[in-house]
DNA sequence: GTTTGTGCAAATCATTTGCACCGCG
DNA sequence: CGCGGTGCAAATGATTTGCACAAAC
């Protein structure tokens, strides 16, 4: 099996994942949610309410803005999608699968966004909590730096 | 030296460094300025534009929302302020007494704001950020959890 | 006296919401 | 059918800004 049909695999479990929501919470079925999900399930890029309103307004398909924050909310909601606040006055959206947690780097320079896990770090934060007298219930770890590739900058171009 | 006049102290210390950044910077010394400067600088919790607001409207001075937000942005702007996003819709400052970094756990029920600092959390951020080939420029780490302490709840107080 | 600051009200901008009509179940 | 969904435009809420007047230097 190719990483091709691996991916539409991938997709074609996470629509029926979503449907199966939509169902058991009495949601309807609409063109408009399914448009969306598909959109989202098929990349792993993180992305904004703008961002992805532009990319469906290319397709024949129109859906409006008030639609896609109502469609966003659901699927954070059903725990398909994270919110994320990267410092900018509007939030990003990044399709989870599974749910393994992760933290991000921005880069200043170019708002280039890397995920990366340190179990290490997520101990020292529960310590850290613990220590406190708190029971952690989410945490949010930003690291702003500089990844020095200006030729590549993609900065205004992720919104 | 009581607590009280070390305090004062300070306080005193960091008006003569504001005004000075105001000097060096061709800016005015005004009322406005120095009432807000010292409201802040008497106190080390974290606050927002509107909390602010609301404390100066009890004195008899009347200070308008806009210059607020102004003055705010120059002592941002001066270092003297630190700006948070903790996860609501508006921000937090803080005001900051030589430049010690630190982390934050928010209380998800009341609200509470705690600072902590872990230096091995620090320099495990700087490792995963060079392993990925960036320099790091900075990073906000907000834990939120829950402290258990319903009885005290300032959720909404804070504001 | 000039230049910068302030207050007010209006403007912004992302997100939310009211409402009349539409389409899934 | 009947109720939830959608599109549109208007509302919201924090922050910003234009402008006429006031204060600092």
């Amino acid at each position: 099996m190719s990483l091709e049909e691996q991916s539409s695999e991938d997709t074609k479990k996470e629509m029926l994942a979503f449907e199966k929501y939509l169902k058991d919470k009495g949601l309807k079925i609409t063109n408009q949610r399914l448009l969306v999900a598909e959109k989202i399930f098929s990349s792993h890029n993180h992305f904004t309410a703008e961002g992805l309103l532009d990319e469906l307004k290319d397709n024949k398909d129109r859906i409006s803005k008030a639609t896609i924050y109502r469609i966003l909310s659901i699927m954070v909601e059903a725990g398909l999608l994270e919110e994320h606040d990267f410092g900018k006055d509007y939030k990003y959206y990044e399709h989870i699968i599974g749910h393994e947690h992760h933290d991000h780097i921005i880069c200043v320079q170019c708002g280039r966004i890397v995920e990366f896990i340190d179990e290490q770090i997520e101990t020292l934060q529960r310590n850290a909590a613990a220590k406190n007298g708190f029971t952690i219930t989410g945490h949010s770890l930003n690291i702003y730096a500089s990844c020095q590739k200006f030729e590549v900058c993609e900065f205004n171009k992720n919104k």
